[in-house]
DNA sequence: TAGATTGTTAATCGATTAACAATC
DNA sequence: TAGATTGTTAATCGATTAACAATC
């Protein structure tokens, strides 16, 4: 089993994917530390810490070869396969990360989309169909569904947590304010958008 | 001029507010910081930490008077006076923050919605007529609006950004990945809604 | 060799938590 | 008074950054 990577060094991992990624084909086969560093506005011994974590591949004088370490990232951040995620509740937030292209980036595809609402059951958003939340037990266990984004309205949020659990799911990408309980063995990562909003509020207040 | 209050701090006050503002009308007039630390499962002397930067309420024995608590967050998180933002970017995220109630809970108002896609200019999205780009510079100094939320895609949003500072915006909350340059006296939020997904795929591709 | 660059060990920093004195 | 609760000072913890030895 390979060491765990600290969450603020796992968070950074995609923005050097992307920007190596990024880089102009024609450009050095290999690349140093410090200027990944100075391109995304980091410290150059943070990006060799991070960079330590999943490759080997860095050599003095040098620096790390991007196609390799492009793979190594990719390995670590399991974008080797595919995995599916089911989207409950396809409301106003809902369609939008229907439409967010940076799930692929990740390698999540949203399998299916669920929503209570007899109004939105059948329509097609994005290409694909909403389905009842009655077979997400039925449906997610058929299709190996491993991610669960919870999109519905707070109060439900528990409840359609509880039924995805049930249905085998592994990881859910919690994007209502409520607090959720779920068995040790699933991951539950919170997304609260407004978090942040307190933040601008006061520096508006002190900024007359 | 009031001690600013650390990131960490002022994330949690929103969540020491809406529990506060749910109690029953029959409750008790005072709550302890343990009661408040458990029902939030945070630590007791972090909440006490957290509302002395707030408050000098607090009283041995009795607790904080859920009133004046109340108040004085609502003061220092700058609830007290609406504040005007224009967002800018109709698309699918955009509208679902126009949906979004909880800007109302931070008293921020988007009184105006700009985009520069011609079939979307005129439209009426949640009672919000959608106005031409071309007039931010225009409207935003008129309106006083001091907030801008941009929900364009990534390669416009530094544009985007200096015509909102340049109408006066004094902060600018950004839901694109772009890197944004502005002047020391904006303050800028990224929220990147992504980001965390790499947690998740780590959990998933080691738990088979 | 000289010097650029990596990787490691130690120092710093900020936030959280523990211990405890003050107080009602 | 006794004991619950606040607020403060000190310890801990995790992450970042600095210093530096190893290496190509």
């Amino acid at each position: 089993m390979l060491d765990p990577i600290p969450a603020p060094t796992l968070r950074r991992l995609p923005l050097y994917l992307s920007y190596l990624k990024a880089l102009p084909k024609d450009s050095l086969a290999n690349i140093s530390s410090t200027v990944i560093a100075s391109e995304l506005e980091l410290n150059d011994v943070q990006v060799r810490k991070d960079l330590a974590a999943i490759t080997d591949g860095g050599r003095p004088r040098i620096g790390y070869a991007v196609k390799e370490l492009v793979a190594d990232l990719e390995e670590r951040l399991g974008y080797r396969d595919v995995k599916s995620a089911a989207l409950v509740g396809a409301g106003s937030l809902g369609r939008a990360l229907l439409a967010y292209e940076n799930f692929s980036e990740h390698q999540f595809d949203i399998a299916v989309a669920f929503d209570s609402d007899e109004s939105v059951i059948g329509m097609q958003i994005r290409g694909k169909r909403v389905i009842s939340s009655d077979k997400i037990e039925n449906l997610c266990g058929r299709m190996k569904i491993r991610l669960g984004i919870i999109t519905v309205p707070e109060r439900e949020a528990q409840e359609i947590c509880d039924r995805l659990v049930g249905a085998g799911v592994l990881a859910i990408w919690n994007l209502t304010s409520a607090k959720l309980s779920v068995p040790e063995c699933v991951m539950v990562i919170n997304e609260r958008i407004g978090d942040a909003l307190p933040l601008l509020s006061q520096h508006l207040t002190e900024n007359i």
